[in-house]
DNA sequence: TTCGAGCATATTGTACACAATATGAGTCTC
DNA sequence: GAGACTCATATTGTGTACAATATGCTCGAA
């Protein structure tokens, strides 16, 4: 029973695992879900109608794509990711993202361009609506467009995961002072690749990936995953 | 039963899910299980003395790695990437090697350079031996160490999955007449790094990679999975 | 000989029952 | 009352039996 959309949000749903896959993986990203909440098996498999077995494949793909820890015995959690990952997670981004851009150039003509400013309306759109899920949703979209429009399936799979992993990072680490609006910030990044200004998106984009960092607050929280063995190992 | 050691290829079996998926994981990056090849369970299971469902995970996980293709109610083969994907897969790498190769050279201090030289010996050796599959994978780890060594665990991740497509890329589309010999490279960009010299090794990266690539004959040759419906779609 | 239908076989897909495990509550002792 | 021990319960882990499916073969008719 293969997981056949793979991570990749497919829009029909091609197999019953497929389905559930997305459901699960939205409400995380969307933060229906928070960080930390388990996931029992036998409740959702109450909750779709289908067999444990269907569940714990699911499951497994999740936990593939780093969106949900499995617990040897004990079950599977919404992942909860630490600092050090948010770090590394926001670092591959800059350099994925950063020699993305110039590719995005490149590859950008007026079809590419016309998706562009229509996804810009979906965002406006969604920030409007005050439904804060499709606001993070298109926000994020957005991303993933850029490796679309470069028209390599591997670097949008690597996207992908890292949108949904930052996803559960802002859940975690948002100061609640601070929201985010970024269909103003994209529109300036769309500006660049019309004008055909590589580098200035180069800038750009990781200005814009460091400014969203920077409203994090990136220091250890609470109890987080901490390891006491290794706290513990020169003792 | 999560596969715990993830798509990474641990050296100490912490589950038996995860030592029979690195052992099928190798077979195939060092190709003594090629292409196309079929993965039927039951003779899985009976080499690996587990039960199928056991199987079933681990071919799960090698799936989401794209080393091997699941056929729904056809089973296993080893994954037999088309031209496309192939050159996705190089075009991604340099993407990705290449901002990274940048990285290296701030990450670089005493300690990696010593891991640098310590891995070149080994790639020596390997050629030495003659063993076709130890050269494969020294020469491959090569470029997964350059992310270690920068610190992180997601591009490593990133790298390793893009490392496993590129054996089976290699399996299929090498031309016979030509051997790659790449630990002399290798070193020219060790050199590099130790002078500290960023374009330079960027540049040089970026001729390695196509190098590699060029020695690939990146056309379509027998029946690969071309979409028959797609194909006739029109008629 | 060619085509098709139906059957045989090999293989994968699924559910279920039970085993293993972790956790917390309750109990007993000191 | 503090600590350790046992047991109850909730939950996950695994094997097995059986159902569903795909594919190739056989056989019969044109």
């Amino acid at each position: 029973m293969p997981v056949s959309g793979g991570k990749v949000q497919a829009e029909k749903p091609e197999s019953p695992e497929a389905e559930i896959y997305n459901k699960i993986h939205r409400a995380i990203a969307e933060r229906r879900l928070l960080p930390g909440s388990r996931l029992v098996e036998d409740q959702l498999a109450e909750v779709f109608g289908v067999s444990r077995m269907r569940i714990r494949w699911v499951l497994q793909s999740l936990a593939r794509d780093k969106v949900v820890t499995l617990h040897r015995n004990r079950g599977a959690t919404v992942a909860k990711p630490t600092v050090k990952e948010a770090k590394e997670v926001f670092a591959a981004r800059r350099l994925i993202e950063g020699a993305l851009a110039r590719e995005v150039v490149r590859a950008t003509d007026d079809k590419a361009l016309k998706r562009l400013k229509a996804h810009i309306k979906k965002e406006i759109a969604s920030e409007k609506s005050h439904d804060r899920a499709m606001e993070l949703r298109t926000s994020h979209d957005f991303h993933t467009l850029l490796a679309e429009i470069v028209g390599n399936s591997v670097l949008v799979d690597f996207l992908q995961e890292l949108m949904a992993r930052s996803a559960l990072i802002t859940a975690i680490f948002e100061r609640p002072d601070i929201s985010v609006c970024s269909h103003f910030t994209h529109s300036k990044l769309i500006e660049l690749i019309e004008n055909r200004d590589e580098q200035g998106l180069v800038d750009a984009m990781l200005g814009h990936l460091n400014e969203i960092e920077s409203y994090l607050s990136l220091y250890e929280k609470d109890e987080q995953p901490v390891d006491i063995k290794t706290i513990f190992a020169d003792l």
